[in-house]
DNA sequence: TGTACATCAGTGAACGCGCGTTCACTGATGTAC
DNA sequence: TGTACATCAGTGAACGCGCGTTCACTGATGTAC
């Protein structure tokens, strides 16, 4: 009982290279057959070993869907907070670099990316872990949008008001961002980019997915031309 | 040999019949299961039959799904449709109306959305017979467009040129509406519609799959107010 | 109208497969004295 | 530093399951004369 933690012991640094290695190659099977077809065997079989060991690691197959859905979380996150986050660069061309960004990651990672923002995995309830690293994007994006918008062109602008559930919803995620004191971000801005951020993944979704498929497919210039078009809607 | 199509024989009307019924319990497993584990053999057992029969009227189970896939595209092709053809409703009112039923639709069937919409079922490859049924949502807003857009309107407006490459595409697309006779969209208000299309499906992924749980779920109103802000920005 | 033959729907058994998970076990790694 | 004991990683066999698809068959429905 009691063992130093600052020096680990040969078995723990084992255990933790195998656990990380089970994941990866998860990740690789995920890429290559989907969600809904991988197993615990056949990663196992990959790996060497015998199906049963994987239970030293995962106690079932759905807490490594888990661990993989909240690892693809974090990396789109990353991603995006890294590109939103730019210092020197300005407000539209961060916005841009971020959807940029997003979009590459989803392209280089088209099962993870569906994982996570595809149909869901039949059965699989997501459990509440996954929760922050899946607000990681959007709260780059808003996180973006105040530090940046003017309020006089977040408020303003072309477009319905923003009242009532919908004025209310907004102000519970101004809480997620600024932490619960002050709103820092007008309504009007914090609709506005959940509803840019919806176009950019539904943007995704249907180039990956295949709808653009003898229209606008390849879809580099829509895409280009949807994010101008949104940074304009956004007063970047 | 040679068997007059006017009256059919009884077996050709059980043929036609448990066609149409093998079909429809496979609607109703999906709609429990989803489609990555829908299986023939509990389709034969909920009908009665014993699974070696269903290889008479469907030669495998990528068929079913083809016809499954097929069945969904007509089915909110058709709702998509009716509501933006109404000659009674100006184009604001036809074009609200198509969105509200496409997203009426796929809340009541969330797994056929996810079937044609959500992530492809692994190791399934779409044929050509669903290409024609999965145009006709964004034909019927594109029609509506070309109903209903003042040239100027649609040509004008803020946002970043239209040429190159997407100015080809969006002719390709064109074409499909109007015959290869002639163009009468412009293609400005081609690509606002395929973004409007975009964002349509993109909201209600979201909201069917999850990602605005916790923050704009529900999400009636976000969509009421995206709607309103497509509108303008198409010039309805 | 009645009979001989052809078509075809549905049966039941089987093939061969892979899956998630449990469990008693062995042997190596770690800990306490 | 050395020994006795506890922990835990990995094994191998097994349980029980469901799947898609094939195939030889029987019996009913249809057709030609």
């Amino acid at each position: 009982v009691g063992q130093g933690n600052a020096s680990q012991t040969a078995r723990e640094r084992a255990r933790a290279e195998l656990t990380r290695e089970i994941k990866e190659e998860a990740r690789r099977q995920l890429a290559r057959v989907g969600a809904a077809a991988l197993s615990l065997r056949s990663v196992a079989r990959e790996l060497g070993m015998v199906s049963s060991a994987l239970y030293r690691y995962y106690p079932s197959k759905e807490d490594l869907l888990t661990a993989l859905i909240i690892d693809a979380y974090n990396a789109v996150g990353e991603v995006a907070e890294e590109a939103a986050g730019l210092a020197s660069a300005s407000p539209r061309e961060r916005w841009l670099g971020a959807c940029r960004a997003i979009r590459d990651w989803a392209r280089a990672h088209p099962h993870e990316y569906a994982l996570i923002y595809g149909s869901p995995v039949p059965g699989y309830q997501a459990p509440e872990a996954t929760i922050g690293p899946g607000g990681r994007v959007p709260l780059a994006l808003v996180g973006l949008l105040r530090d940046a918008a003017p309020p006089e062109v977040a408020r303003g602008g072309a477009g319905p008001r923003v009242d009532g559930v919908l004025a209310a919803q907004a102000a519970v995620v101004a809480g997620l961002v600024t932490g619960p004191a002050g709103a820092a971000v007008p309504p009007e801005a914090l609709v506005r980019g959940a509803l840019a951020w919806t176009q950019l993944f539904g943007l995704i979704s249907f180039e990956l997915f295949g709808q653009y498929a003898g229209s606008f497919d390849p879809a580099e210039e829509l895409f280009e031309f949807a994010l101008a078009q949104m940074a304009s809607a956004l007063g970047l």
